[in-house]
Formats: structure tokens, sequence, C-alpha cells
RNA sequence: GGCCACUUAGCUCAGCUGGUUAGAGCGCUACACUCACAUUGUAGAGGCCGCUGGUUCAAGUCCAGCAGUGGCCACCA
């Protein structure tokens, strides 16, 4: 028997990317090469995918550790198990990115030209999504690499398409001229969710409208310049400052440019704030915009796309908007049109990529209609639903209100709800370059849109051939909205369902000799709805949401059965970590250097619990490869061990081993459990606890004495299994140097046999366990040191038999010889309930 | 402004549907290189479970209020 020996210490470096190597050839990544009973449940989670633009930081390890531990124990438990991996493209975020690279050697996209430009981020691409790949397997991830997605793939990109048309033609999206946000410095539209607020300590202006036959009216403004462009003055209907003026047009003058405002009335307008009576800029606030169309005000877009004012600005017109701002105010206040000026804290809009401030313009662009009624077009769903027509809004809402999609943990589930209700017509359409281009067609000739798949041959309403596609993309959320059946190859699957149950998704994904039903269904088919979505809660808005509503509408099916959403990685202080500060954040990958996968797995997991946020310590980390080198040398001592017999024959002879075998079914039951309800941390701890403070402290230090080392092998080669999806790298190292033909990824998941689980037997071992401990602590505490064999005496008459019994253990493991006494003990030194003892 | 969390040992955090002396890891103290492991072993110290009330036979756990911390949403110009 060429046994090799284990080295004293475990080192993962030399091992771990040797053993994925063989997961990953085994073929066991894909649910395909499964070996599954007939009824087995499958098990399908959608990696989310990390961005192109650069390379994983902790969140993402933390993600995909959780992911492979679900995965791993669906795996185990005999399911047919599917992790699709990913990456997404990443639209401005990518772009933004390789824009800053090429300013470093003095290129920019304009002069580069769209399709230059396309090159240089693909070339960016090509760097990191390797490196990105081969991350995702150095922290052991047992995804199916045979069926990894990228959005803007083939398939993916077809699905875009389709789905922009299946909703344009729904009329779920349409081109309207409105307000949106702006990021002058992305040059870009974004959508509500991705604007970020920041407090701001600014200046309340208060400025006076003199209105020709009546009384002047002070406006109070953060934003004098935009007061150029107002058209309107609004005023709450009872204010009896302004009753007279309510309905009448003024023209103002504003020193060296006049305005002309009609006032109206509104209950919105809170009387008691500021002057009462508010300056309503229609083209670039929201809620003016909102007015304007109620009361028929005028829009004056007096700010463009670069952040500069435009010729309606008049003697301000090319000005940035800062400078205009100064020299209006200036001018006001020469003209004795600025009343005062307060302090006023307030929050500034911004980009979330680029951190600009945001310009709300009007501008015309794409939206989906979150309001807008469509017909249900799936039976059951019907059925369920309750009737046959609903918004995206109503069904998304529903989907969650109803637990059709559970959220864990469930408190994120109201937040959800009050989002759904804040949600208006989300703008698609991105001024940028890399990304899903807008499947439209103008025609030059008579301006008609064209929405169609493939470049029109000729205008459908002119019949011209001068047509040009869209230069927008859409943004980057739209093509996520789709991923979990736009991986699984939607539409094109879909589409060929339709026509025949005899297809194959991809050839490649063939299995050799298992020519039966599975073969006939798309993937599509067989892993839709998807099981479980991992991801932080910090996305449940941009992409949760957005999946549920885009799969209820594409497929009239949930996207996913649970939701369970993880916390956010924060540093030491408690800050989110970022980039812009490197030196806070832990680099996933130095740790795997250092400490192995396995350890930074666990340090990722135990001590936290789903939708907490989680402080990373470098001592933690540390800490947890100790356990995995402990785990590694029980293996170690094991394998070193003479054994009786060569089978392994699971026989409880002694207390002990009916103590052992009782706990770890005990664990198994109880490990089972907390997996099945995404305990996670509460698993592995109580893994920990078992492995080191039972197994290892106690049972191998028994072994040594009674010599049933079949029992300890037999538990311990299970505990790799329940391990198994915590630390997948030590636990496959130890048991394939065990010999044992069949790899652990692939092993049956332990079942906890209940008349194994000996109640009595654990408390009688627990009584020898305290006995042990308290001369141990007798020794500790009068410096009586091991060398030392100590007598005992002991009187128990109702615990003498189990004692008496239990003799060699005691002696051995507390360094006493014992004499059992019927007797009283004259001076008992240490007492334990109905056992007294002298030393 | 609305909503949601959090506050437990020096530090980082567990404690699910209320039930015996409140747990873990790290750190700390003392002792021990006992042949799987010094990435070790043995033993130990350390907690008005934020504050105040209430419900209950019983509360870290449920309810109310207060204080502090963090987050999300809205965005009153």
């Amino acid at each position: 028997m060429d046994k090799k020996e284990l080295p004293k210490t475990y080192q993962p470096k030399e091992v771990e990317d040797k053993i994925y190597k063989t997961w990953e050839e085994s073929g066991f990544f894909n649910p395909d090469n499964l070996k599954v009973k007939k009824k087995a449940k499958k098990f399908v989670i959608s990696m989310p995918p990390p961005n192109v633009t650069g390379e994983l930081h902790i969140g993402h390890a933390l993600a995909l550790t959780i992911e492979d531990i679900m995965t791993r124990y669906h795996r185990l438990k005999g399911e047919i198990t599917l992790w699709l991996p990913g990456v997404d493209h990443a639209a401005i975020a990518t772009q933004n990115v390789v824009e800053k690279k090429l300013a470093k050697v003095g290129l920019n996209k304009e002069n580069l030209g769209r399709e230059k430009f396309l090159e240089k981020i693909n070339e960016h691409i090509d760097t990191t999504r390797p490196i990105i790949e081969s991350q995702i397997r150095k922290l052991g991830s047992s995804c199916d690499w045979s069926r990894e997605a990228y959005t803007l793939d083939e398939n993916l990109s077809q699905a875009v398409k389709t789905m922009f048309i299946k909703m344009y033609r729904d009329g779920l999206i349409y081109r309207g001229y409105r307000i949106v946000n702006w990021c002058p410095n992305c040059g870009s539209t974004l959508a509500d969710d991705e604007v970020n607020y920041k407090e701001e300590l600014g200046k309340f202006y208060y400025i006076k409208y003199n209105l020709e036959d009546a009384k002047p009216i002070v406006v109070a403004t953060t934003r004098p310049e935009t007061k150029i462009g107002d058209t309107g003055v609004a005023v709450h209907p009872n204010d009896k400052r302004y009753q007279d003026l309510i309905g009448k047009t003024f023209t103002v003058n504003l020193g060296k440019i006049k305005i002309q405002v009609k006032i109206f009335a509104d209950k919105q307008v809170d009387p008691e704030f500021g002057t009462g009576a508010i300056g309503v800029t229609p083209a670039h606030s929201l809620i003016d915009w909102q007015w304007a169309q109620k009361y028929g005000l005028e829009m004056k877009k007096i700010i463009d796309e670069k952040g500069n004012m435009t010729s309606e600005a008049g003697p301000y017109a090319g000005l940035s908007v800062k400078l205009a701002r100064e020299r209006f105010v200036e001018d006001l206040k020469s003209f004795g049109l600025l009343e005062k000026v307060d302090d006023y804290e307030h929050n500034i809009s911004l980009c979330y990529r680029c951190s600009s401030i945001i310009e709300p313009l009007p501008s015309r662009q794409w939206f989906v209609a979150v309001d807008k009624e469509f017909a249900i077009k799936n039976k059951e769903l019907v059925k369920k639903y309750g009737q046959n027509k609903t918004t995206l809004k109503k069904i998304a809402k529903w989907a969650v209100e109803k637990n059709e999609i559970e959220i864990i943990p469930p408190r994120f589930k109201k937040n959800y709800l009050t989002w759904m209700d804040n949600l208006y017509d989300w703008c698609i359409s991105r001024q940028v370059w890399f990304g899903h281009q807008i499947p439209v067609w103008h025609c030059q000739g008579c301006q008609t849109v064209a929405v169609s798949e493939t470049t029109p041959a000729t205008c459908p309403a002119c019949g011209s051939r001068n047509l040009v596609q869209d230069t927008d993309t859409l943004d980057t959320w739209f093509s996520s909205a789709l991923w979990t059946f736009s991986t699984l190859g939607w539409p094109i699957a879909d589409a060929q369902n339709q026509k025949s149950k005899t297809c194959l998704a991809n050839e490649s994904r063939r299995v050799k000799n298992q020519k039966d039903e599975k073969e006939k269904k798309s993937d599509l088919e067989r892993f839709h709805p998807t099981t479980v979505m991992e991801t932080g809660y910090d996305i449940l808005f941009f992409w949760v949401a957005r999946m549920i509503i885009a799969s209820y509408y594409a497929l009239g099916e949930k996207p996913f059965e649970t939701v369970y959403l993880h916390g956010l990685i924060r540093d030491i202080m408690g800050q989110k970590m970022s980039k812009s500060r490197p030196e806070t954040s832990v680099n996933p990958i130095s740790v795997v250097e250092k400490y192995g996968a396995d350890a930074l797995r666990l340090s990722l997991i135990i001590g936290t619990t789903a939708g907490a946020d989680i402080k990373i310590l470098p001592e933690k980390i540390a800490g947890y490869a100790k356990f995995i080198n402990k785990l590694y040398n029980i293996g170690r001592f094991i394998q070193l061990q003479e054994f009786v017999s060569k089978q392994n024959k699971i026989e409880a002879k002694t207390l002990a081993d009916r103590w052992l075998l009782s706990r770890f079914h005990n664990l198994i039951e109880s490990v089972t459990k907390k997996f099945d309800s995404f305990q996670f941390s509460a698993a592995i701890e109580e893994l920990y606890e078992f492995s080191w403070h039972e197994l290892a402290d106690w049972s191998v230090e028994i072994s040594k004495i009674e010599k049933n080392y079949e029992l300890l092998k037999n538990c311990y080669l299970n505990l790799l299994k329940l391990l198994h999806p915590f630390i997948p790298f030590v636990s496959e190292t130890i048991w394939q140097s065990f010999e044992e033909k069949k790899m652990l990824i692939i092993e049956n998941w332990p079942k906890a046999e209940e008349k194994l689980i000996d109640k009595n037997s654990e408390a009688q071992f627990e009584i020898i366990k305290n006995l042990i401990t308290e001369i141990r602590n007798y020794r500790s505490q009068n410096k009586i040191d091991w060398k030392t064999t100590l007598t005992l005496k002991i009187h128990s008459p109702k615990q003498e038999k189990l004692i008496s019994q239990q003799k060699e253990i005691i002696e051995k493991l507390a360094k006493v010889e014992l004499q059992l006494s019927k007797e009283k003990l004259k001076s008992a030194k240490i007492k334990l309930k109905e056992i007294e003892m002298e030393i």
C-alpha cells in the first residue's frame, strides 16, 4: 500500500490549483454529468455577473463563497445542480474606466471614434475577463464553465433585442421628451436610482420679482441661475398674500434679462417654507416639469448637455453653470433684486459612477412604462394572479407580496415594496458607446422610427433606403434584467421549444451515456425558474427588482424562488471599502495566496448573517487557517494508525463510541436543517465546534486508549462531507489522501440515523468529561505538573458503576490512579453532582 | 421628512418561533515542547445582553417609550 504520508502542516498553495483542476476536468460542475436519481430535485443559481471593469474585490469573494456553499451542498444531496457563471459588460462603468486609461496616454473617445474606442474597450476586457475567471476559480467556485455567459454574447444580445422589440410592440417601451437625470461628465442620462444624494451646506437666495401694477413677489431658490429659465411662479391656493396674482402672467426684469412668468396655485406648495412662492423652471426640475404639464407652462432650456448655459440664457450664454450663477447673483445684487442670502443645508444630486453634479434636463429618450397595462399570456399565471391584465409594477409587487418570491432576510420585502410604489417610468437609453445599441432605425428622409432586429432595407413609411441606427445604447441593467433566462438560451431555446420538443441548446453540452429525456429539453425548460438568487442588498432595486419584472413579462414566470441577500463588507472603521482607498480594503486573492481559499471562505462566513454588514479583520482569517490545519491533522493522525481491520466496520463498542456516534448523528441532523434554512454561519460554527472540541479533543484522545480507529475514521470521513461546502479544498485533499475512489465533491450527503442518537450515552459520557475536567482544573490550580500521577478516591454510590467502567479513560486523560470508595470521604476536595473526590 | 436595522465579554460578532448557571473566535492570565498538530495542549479570568417601563410563571429574546449608531427611500423649491 503506497500510502502517501501527508506533510506535517497543511499547505493550501501546494494543492488548491491542482484540486480545482481535477474538479473542473471531472465535469461534475456540469449537471449533465451528475448521476442523479430519477426524481431528483434541481438546484440552480445564476451567478451575479461581476463587471468586466477590473478585478474582483472582497465583496465578490463573499458572494461567490455563499453561492458555492449552496451549490456544493445541493450537489452532495444528489440534486441536479447548476451554478451558471458569467460576466457583465457594465456599459458606462467599463467605458469610464477605459476612458480614464486612455486619458493617461493623451487619448479620448471623440478623436478615436466609436469603432476604435470600442476596440480599446474590448482590449481592456481581454485582459480583465481572464483575470476575473481565474479569480473565481481560485476561490473554489464550482460553477459550470461550459455554460459561462457574457452579456454581450450573441444570444444574450439577441435576448436584449427580442425583449426591446416585444416591449415596444406591447407599448411598454416608448420614446419621450421629458426631464431626465443628465450627467454632464459621463455625457449620458441616468436612471432615477443611479443618482446619489449628498448633503451640502449651500446658499438660499431670495430674489425679488418686480411685477408691473402689483406688489413685488419674492422667490427663494438654491439655484439662482435656473431662474433665467423660469416660466412660472407657484403659490398655495389659500395663501392670502398672493390671491390677486393667481392666473396672471407678468414680465419680470431680472437685471440683464427679462423673463415671463405665469402665476398659478397648487396645493403641493408649502406656504410656510421660504416665501411661499416658488420660481418654476420646467426644463430643469422634475416637479416643475410636472407642473408645467398641468398648468400649461412653457419650457425654456437654458442649460445644455455639457453643463453650459444655452443661447436662451441671453447674456449668460456659453458660461458654465457655476460661473453663470456667480455672474447672475452679482447682477441681481447691483440691480437691487437680491433681497437676502441665507445659509441652507440641502441635498445635491450626484452621478453614482463619477460623482459629478447631475443636471436635470429635457431630452428625447427611451422609457419603459411601468404603469401601462399588458395582457398576461401565461394561463397558469393568470389563474394565480387572478386577472389577465396587469402592469409591470403591479406584477412585480404581487410576486413579493404573495411570497411567490421569498426574500431573505424578510425585512427587505418592505424595502422592495416601497421602492416599487415610488417607481416611475425607467429611462433606458444611454448616450454611451459601449453596450447594446438600441434596435431602432431612424429614417433620414421622413424621420420615421423603425424598430427591428436587423437594419431594415427600406423605411416602412416612405421607402427611403437612408436609415441610420440610433446611436444610443441601453442601460446595462436592461440586459442584466434578463440574466436568469438569457443565460439559459432565451429567446432561441424558447422559439425552438415552440417548434419542436427535441432540440438541444448546445451540442457540446451533450452527455454521452445519458440519452434520456433531459436531452430533449432545453436548458431554459430544465433550469428556469432558477432556485436562488444570491446577491448584495445594495442591488435589490437595480437588479433584483428588474429581473422580477423582466421574467414575469417575458416568460410569465418568476426568475427565482428565493432571493438571499448578503451584507456589505466594511473595513475596520465601518466604512464601505472603496477603490479610492486601497489601503483599507482586503484583496481576496492575496489572502488566498497567504492563507488559502478555505480560510478566506470561513472568515467570510463565520459570524455573519443574511443582510448584515461584515467587518473583516486580518486576524480572523489567520485564525481560521489554524482550524483548517487542525482538521487536516486529525486526518493525518488517523492515517498514521495501524488498523485492525481494513474494512470500515462501524461498531460502537464503548460508551465513548456511542457518545461519538450519537453526537455525530445529532450534528448531521442539525447542520442539514441549518443549510436548508440558509443559516450558514450557524452550520459551520457547529461543525467547527464538533471537529475541534469533540472529535479532536475527546474522540481522538480516547482512540489512543480504546483503539477504535475504524469508527473514528468513519465519522471523520463523513464529517468531511459536511464540511466540504465550506472548505472544499482541504476536505477534498484529505479525502483523496485516504485513497477514496470517488471524489468528495460528488459523495452522498450523510443521513442522520435516529437509532444512533443516544441521549443516555451522551449524558453519561458528559459526566466522565466533567469529571476529567474537574481533576485537570485541580491540577492547574494547585500547579501540579503532568509528570505526577495523582491518587484519586471517589465516592459515588449513584455513578460508581459508570466510573469503574470508564476507569481507564479517566486515569489516562486526567493522569490519576483511581480508587473507588464505598464510604463517604472525609475531606472531599472536589465535588460534582453525586460524586465526591479526594486527592 | 418616511421607513428599516443595530446597540450582548477588551475587539469582531452568534444567539431561529421567549424556558435550566448567556455563547464563539481573537485577545488576555497561568501552566505544559505528553510521540496528529506550537497554525499545539490543559486550565482560567472576563458580560446591570444601551436605558426606562410593560406583558408573562418565565425576557437578551415579545410590546411601548427614550438615547446613540448605521443604512435605505423621498427631496421643500
